[in-house]
RNA sequence: GCCGAGGUGGCGGAACUGGCAGACGCACAGGACUUAAAAUCCUGAGCUCCUCCGGGGGCGUGUGGGUUCAAUUCCCACCCUCGGCACCA
């Protein structure tokens, strides 16, 4: 490996950036603006692969719409809150914000290694007061607004450490830390009303339909989950003849008539209100006990060995035609969804159909089709209503709206719209997030801090263990508050915020990073947002991107925003995973980018991640291959150490020669501009930059066996290859664009235009396929006609072996692409 | 289990809107340069069968079916891998 200095080029051109602050963003620019964003990293320690990738992938359209004319805002921060600093408190002995503080140095060095032309002027981090006060400022006002609440919800709780855990920290029901079973335990908490703007938060696809992916947008709207349907009522009558309701809710009200039996979930109050009429009730209380100890994807993915228990001596009623129903409890029944409970239709839905035949109960067809057979399985298509008194003989889709009308206005039930989507609980039993401004008094109840003594820090006195409730309430000065009412003692909340709260709206934070009288100004929000691209990885595709989408809603309606929705064009990156799963340090399967850039320098590391793979797809991580990029790169520092060179043989020429070389020339020049073309549409449009950085690659290839290197046309050519790698490799190429003897920055060097006068060949080769298979290509005029080219292709000797004596049936003429004959 | 994505040579990947499957790169083989090696430059190659060595045939995009003059691309069924599932971020 003979190597070009890349250690001195990199240095030097760093310096060169940072000194003339050319990654400055301009709040007073009149150039249009381009805010590019990449998800903020959890300073974890180093940066790995995974990192590199999405970092550099903001970076190249960063510096490509730098060199198109626009004033780009590129910042960086830090999602500095989270758990894996007091896992390391616990583990190492070592302060969070130590250790939190030593991850981002190392980290924000890497960047700096790698090129990234962030405005390093807005960096923040999540943990410092100055960013964190504003989440307590957002609480206190969604707390005005009676978007933030309190109400009890379960929490994972170690009853040996008697504290409770991530869903991260419980593996098969055990706790991490001492394996004691994990129990279910209710808590007051903290939650924030995002289902106030469910329907929003699904209408605003709409506007996002363009720039986001397809799939995130359908991902999000099956979590919001709408769908329409009916709450109704169920008579419930005892044994001994006590009457009560259970609701339902189904989407199939269509279906009423064939629901069999009713099954609720384990923890359904009905329990508690019959208990004594109950005979099993004893059974019911174990299996609710069981139920408690699973997750919820356990409890549904419990599919194939669905169980069941029947609620001895209780039973429900159809209010359609009064059968008895029998009652079934059933932990794949879920609390916290719908009602709770669900009238079981087995005829027309394939898990009550499956849970029939296991507990043995009848199966009543209310929608036929001749594609039905329910005594194979379930039928959940559409067809003629039967076996449901008044409605049969219509159809099912009428019979949707008219058993719904019908079960209103016997005030049986109404219709409803349910969402999946739930509202965010916020708060925290952990030390390392951003203290709920909120404070308890005995005599005027739950206040918030007032907005004058905001921040409420964070204490620092306290012991970091992993046992026992909220860390914060260790510490008694903390605790003790005066209450903002009536100046009485009060208790400080203990509780910490989610740190999806830091993360949702921080992009907001970098239009104004300094701002001590309001999280950001309008105005200068106003100039900046939304994002025009933002970078991250599809496992955000749900949570991060909802919750920003909601916090900016509410950002809107406190008119601090314009706009209705934070990012305009969304590029889901892949993760790049090591031995089959994403690269994580708790997972500890990382390569870091050290270990590449010390061998080959951080242009060749950005280029080759960028090559490797579409940017939206996984990747797993190989170096092989490492190499190609490294050649590449050597091989354009010596075309413009050869372009730099006079040319010899390019002087003296004869006729014929002369004639080769202007082919030769417009040859070159077609393809100079035919790959600008591809460059700029792959990275601008498509956002597919492996091809970007191929089609280089092929200009390249071109340059090296062109005859006549050294003339005015192949130095324009290498010009062009320096610009176009400009966003992939920024110091190599300056460094080259240096060396070809301009003066200018590339960063301030326009992106190079493509003539369409440049891009059309005359003639163009065209496939022949006989019967469907390849058998030759012909080269014609690239405007021919159909019945010129069939002339030609019907007296080419080589095409008549394979059309026999009988000729041609069908003579199909795609113009410029394909010609298919179809013999006899 | 539910929601979403993916599966193409030895490997990473390419293919517009249904129109030459395998661009570009890695690894590999041969050649040039060299005392030699490295580096570099040039050439070759999906698999397979036949060949008079010019070339010619067949098969091939996870599996099985279908639509079409033509399918990696559209439809149906299935298998496998990955991401998310609300306290990892």
């Amino acid at each position: 490996m003979v190597s070009y200095n890349f250690a001195e080029i990199e240095k030097k051109w760093q310096k060169h950036w940072n000194d003339k602050g050319l990654f400055k963003a301009d709040d007073k620019g009149v150039k249009p603006k381009y805010y590019c964003l990449v998800m903020f990293p959890y300073p974890s320690g180093k940066l790995h692969m995974g990192h590199v990738r999405n970092y550099v992938l903001g970076d190249v359209f960063a510096r490509y719409y730098r060199m198109k004319g626009f004033n780009v805002l590129q910042p960086i921060g830090w999602d500095a809150f989270g758990l894996p600093a007091e896992n390391a408190a616990i583990k190492n002995k070592i302060h969070p914000e130590k250790w939190t503080r030593e991850n981002i140095k190392h980290m924000a060095s890497q960047l700096k290694d790698i090129g990234i032309s962030y405005d390093w002027n807005r960096e923040l981090a999540t943990c410092d007061e100055q960013y964190y006060r504003w989440n307590q400022w957002f609480f206190i006002k969604m707390w005005e607004k009676g978007l933030a609440y309190r109400k009890k919800a379960r929490v994972n709780w170690c009853p040996s450490c008697g504290t409770v855990l991530a869903n991260e920290q419980v593996n098969q029901g055990k706790c991490w830390r001492c394996d004691s079973a994990v129990e279910d335990r209710d808590l007051e908490q903290w939650f924030f009303k995002i289902t106030q703007y469910s329907d929003e938060l699904l209408s605003g696809h709409d506007e996002l339909k363009d720039g986001w992916p397809e799939e995130v947008l359908l991902m999000q709207k099956n979590w919001i989950g709408k769908s329409t349907g009916a709450e109704i009522d169920f008579k419930v009558v005892s044994d001994s003849g006590r009457e009560s309701f259970i609701k339902v809710f189904t989407t199939r009200p269509d279906t009423l008539f064939g629901a069999t039996f009713m099954v609720i979930a384990p923890e359904h109050a009905i329990i508690k209100q019959f208990h004594e009429d109950i005979k099993n009730h004893g059974e019911l209380d174990d299996y609710a006990a069981q139920a408690k100890k699973k997750s919820t994807i356990e409890r549904l993915s419990d599919e194939k060995d669905k169980t069941g228990i029947r609620v001895a001596g209780l039973s429900a009623v159809n209010p359609v035609n009064n059968s008895k129903l029998p009652i079934f409890v059933s932990d794949y029944v879920l609390t916290d969804y719908g009602t709770g409970a669900i009238m079981s239709v087995p005829a027309h839905d394939q898990r009550d159909w499956d849970f029939a035949k296991k507990y043995n109960l009848p199966v009543v067809e209310v929608i036929h089709s001749k594609d039905s057979d329910i005594s194979k399985k379930a039928y959940e298509g559409e067809g003629k209503m039967v076996n449901s008194g008044q409605f049969n003989g219509i159809s099912s889709v009428e019979a949707l709206e008219k058993v719904t009308a019908w079960v209103d206005g016997q005030k049986l039930g109404k219709k409803t719209v349910n969402f999946r989507l739930k509202d965010w609980l916020l708060s925290r039993q952990r030390y390392w997030g951003t203290p709920i401004p909120m404070i308890h008094c005995e005599k005027c109840g739950t206040l918030p801090v007032p907005e004058k003594e905001l921040p409420v820090v964070l204490p620092q006195d306290i012991q970091i263990t992993g046992k026992g409730g909220s860390p914060l309430a260790e510490s008694a000065s903390f605790v003790k508050a005066k209450c903002p009412k009536c100046g009485g003692k009060a208790k400080r909340e203990t509780d910490t915020m989610d740190t999806f709260v830091d993360s949702s709206w921080y992009f907001a934070r970098y239009c104004d990073s300094k701002n001590d009288k309001l999280p950001f100004s309008p105005e200068l929000a106003d100039k900046w947002m939304p994002v025009d691209q933002y970078v991250g990885g599809i496992e955000h595709a749900c949570m991060h991107l909802i919750y920003s989408r909601f916090w900016f809603k509410v950002m809107r309606d406190l008119g601090l925003v314009k706009a209705n929705e934070p990012f305009k064009r969304l590029l889901t990156q892949g993760m790049v995973t090591l031995g089959g799963s994403a690269m994580s340090k708790s997972k500890g399967n990382i390569v870091t980018q050290d270990e590449i850039i010390s061998k080959y320098g951080a242009d060749t590391a950005r280029l080759f991640i960028m090559f490797a793979a579409p940017p939206e797809k996984q990747l797993e991580w190989s170096s092989e291959g490492v190499e190609g990029s490294w050649r590449f790169i050597n091989r354009v520092i010596r075309l413009v150490e050869r372009i730099k060179e006079p040319s010899p043989n390019n002087q003296q020429s004869s006729v014929e020669q002369t004639e080769a070389k202007k082919a030769a020339n417009a040859s070159l020049r077609t393809l100079i501009h035919r790959t600008i073309k591809k460059v700029t549409t792959d990275i601008e449009k498509e956002q597919q930059l492996n091809t970007a950085i191929a089609a280089v690659m092929e200009l390249v290839n071109a340059l090296y066996s062109y005859s006549y290197f050294g003339d005015d046309i192949s130095k324009q050519a290498v010009e062009t290859v320096v610009l176009l790698l400009a966003p992939f490799t920024p110091h190599v190429a300056e460094e080259l664009w240096a060396e070809l003897g301009h003066k200018e920055s590339l960063l301030l060097t326009k992106w190079p235009e493509t003539m369409d006068e440049f891009l059309k060949e005359e003639n163009v080769e065209l496939p022949v396929q006989i019967n469907g298979k390849l058998r030759g290509l012909v080269q014609v005029k690239s405007g021919i006609s159909e019945a010129e080219l069939r002339s030609i292709i019907e007296n080419e000797p080589r095409f008549r072996p394979y059309i026999n004596s009988r000729g041609i049936k069908k003579f199909i003429y795609v113009p410029g692409k394909i010609v298919n004959l179809v013999a006899n």
